[in-house]
DNA sequence: CCCAATCAAGACCAATTCAGTCATATTAAC
DNA sequence: GTTAATATGACTGAATTGGTCTTGATTGGG
């Protein structure tokens, strides 16, 4: 139930390019720059982002990328599925592959369909603009840029036991290698 | 944006469970033989549920686990949590890691739990009892189980273009070794 | 009182996926 | 025509995941 860390990254790469008002035209190495990403990621990051047609390239000596749409027209969910693929959060939702072993005799595939449109509709409820702004009100509301406003409606945090011993574990770590500066 | 597969045969399992009525007691074999989950899995993913709070267990001869709560009063983010830890889209909403590199110059940084509290609360809003229905209306609805109806206010399919290349290919596969039948 | 059946718990291994780097092709300016 | 800057694609190493196997604990029957 975690984003990859490309995923995230592509979020906060698209975040800065939307900083630059409008369609002006930056360059991955300024958004790598602005976002403390290193270079080739950012690289990485821009070329599936143009690939799914949110961001539009220009190649040569003074190219660059911008917005292909207006940032209010850009949701958390067409980002994470330009980088991840379609949402789907188990097999039998995604269109694709539908070979999952229990397909058929299980009883819960049915409903797998609602539940995945519903926090699909979660992400695609939260716009670029309003992840642009500033701080809404220090990681709450955030409800008064988007249209649907999904955020501010459901909360809901049932009783959970704490888990003594479970922690996934996983760290997003740049520079993998040496330890070379993250950006010099 | 996908569960892992065991969370999603932990959710198969609990419903399997829940199917026997209420309290009644059940065995991790029983569970297996019914869902079609190999049975080390289906033994692995009980105790996790367990020590999560979500069953109850009885060891020894003529043991077995049960509910520990009513259906109606465990959610989807309840299993999903007790099989991979907290719900959190990135390392920065996780009270546990905060461990990114970018903390503290991200500018989106804020945002996210706002994000992360949409995407659990569409979880939390679907409860067992619900998935325990025959089948609602063919992948649809699901509104009418749930006292928040997460599913049902959320859908916006926004625009996403066609991506040419993109497939995660992850296959849910049991009996990776031999050809052995699941369960002789 | 002992034995056997049942189940839980933990360790271990293999495969997929992810993240990052390197190398190449393309384009525009000089 | 040359150079420089950029996008694009392939490749490699590492970490997580998923699954199986082995061991240990507990209870009921003989």
């Amino acid at each position: 139930m975690r984003l990859s860390n490309l995923a995230d990254y592509a979020v906060v790469l698209m975040s800065a390019a939307a900083r630059h008002c409008g369609g002006v035209r930056t360059s991955a190495a300024t958004l790598a720059e602005e976002t403390g990403l290193p270079q080739a990621t950012a690289h990485k990051l821009v070329h599936l982002l143009v690939r799914a047609g949110l961001l539009k390239s220009l190649r040569g000596a003074g190219g660059g990328v911008k917005l292909a749409r207006p940032a209010a027209a850009i949701s958390v969910a067409d980002i994470v599925e330009a980088v991840e693929g379609p949402i789907a959060l188990t097999a039998c939702v995604d269109d694709a592959r539908h070979d999952c072993a229990l397909e058929g005799s299980c009883r819960v595939q049915p409903h797998w369909g609602a539940v995945n449109s519903a926090v699909r509709g979660a992400l695609a409820g939260i716009n670029l603009a309003s992840l642009t702004k500033p701080s809404p009100h220090l990681g709450r509301g955030l409800g008064e840029g988007t249209e649907r406003s999904a955020a501010s409606v459901m909360f809901a945090s049932a009783a959970t036991p704490p888990l003594p011993a479970r922690e996934p574990s996983r760290v997003s770590r740049f520079t993998p290698r040496g330890e070379r500066e993250i950006y010099a």
